[in-house]
DNA sequence: GGGTGTTATCTTAGTACTAAGATGCACTGC
DNA sequence: GCAGTGCATCTTAGTACTAAGATAACACCC
């Protein structure tokens, strides 16, 4: 088998198991009247703590737009809130609100218990194995990406 | 580290990768004019042949209504027809035309390279590795997904 | 310290879907 | 052969984004 069928097989079988990950996910986040990409930001702001805006945009891999779209939909729900950059008047940051902050301790264990049954497919070892190969190809490809915007 | 613990990195690790990979399969096929769900379906009508909508909307993991909504898109292109299936007059297939079948011919070697590219990150024994750990995470993902309407 | 290019965010218009339900057809047991 | 149940597809209304460009602020060279 040459390395090009390889690589296409890869891409089915990461998009099949991405998708129906990633729906599982969706599912759970659902129950809390999250979008995807609204819990993405919570995620990564919950366990960074609070980011500039084009922090986030690289982190969850969305558009410029997207992420003004998404933290204001935040903004509105009180959840996250924006915070001026004292080095640089263009730049935003955003973080969780109080109620940002207990929401996510609230739901972030269910969440994992529910990741953690879309995933039980894999043993420990078998996942260590695929996060190691999954980072590297990952990085590779977000590497080669094109600039946004 | 519990599982999971492993189980939360996994996702994250699986979503960038995902994420970057199908971006640079993105950008490839904007350049013929079809939008990815699209050419998720001209692939795998290429690949197997003539399909039932339903087991399209199963391979491809989309809703029944997207299905019809690809299907009508690809049909106004003349890319994909349908056509009446003998035993249930409920059912119908897809198929490329003739048309698809050349446009499908014509593309699919660059759009192949491109996506042998984007995944170059790993080497082809780290391919293979991967594609069995993904393969046997995706068909339990599957399989504990609930069922679409 | 003014011009030139770059960076960070936001706005606007459009697209690719999804969810929920409608419709039409097929099978089953009676 | 007819009622009831379950599929297979399609329709309608809505949502979560993306792309492209606007705006404002910074940085660097002269």
């Amino acid at each position: 088998m040459t390395d090009q069928q390889l690589a296409l097989k890869l891409y089915v079988v990461l998009s099949r198991a991405y998708l129906a990950v990633n729906r599982h996910s969706q599912l759970d986040i659902a129950r809390h009247g999250l979008s995807h990409g609204e819990f993405a930001i919570m995620e990564v702001l919950f366990h960074k703590g609070p980011l500039l805006l084009g922090e986030v945009q690289r982190k969850i891999l969305v558009s410029s737009g997207g992420v003004t779209y998404l933290v204001d939909r935040l903004e509105a729900d009180g959840l996250v809130e924006r915070r001026a950059c004292e080095t640089d008047r263009r730049a935003r940051y955003a973080a969780l609100t109080r109620k940002g902050e207990q929401f996510m301790k609230k739901i972030f264990p269910d969440h994992a218990a529910s990741l953690e049954r879309a995933l039980a497919g894999l043993t420990s070892t078998e996942k260590k194995q695929a996060i190691s190969l999954l980072r590297k190809l990952g990085t590779a490809a977000v590497d080669a990406l094109p600039d946004r915007e």
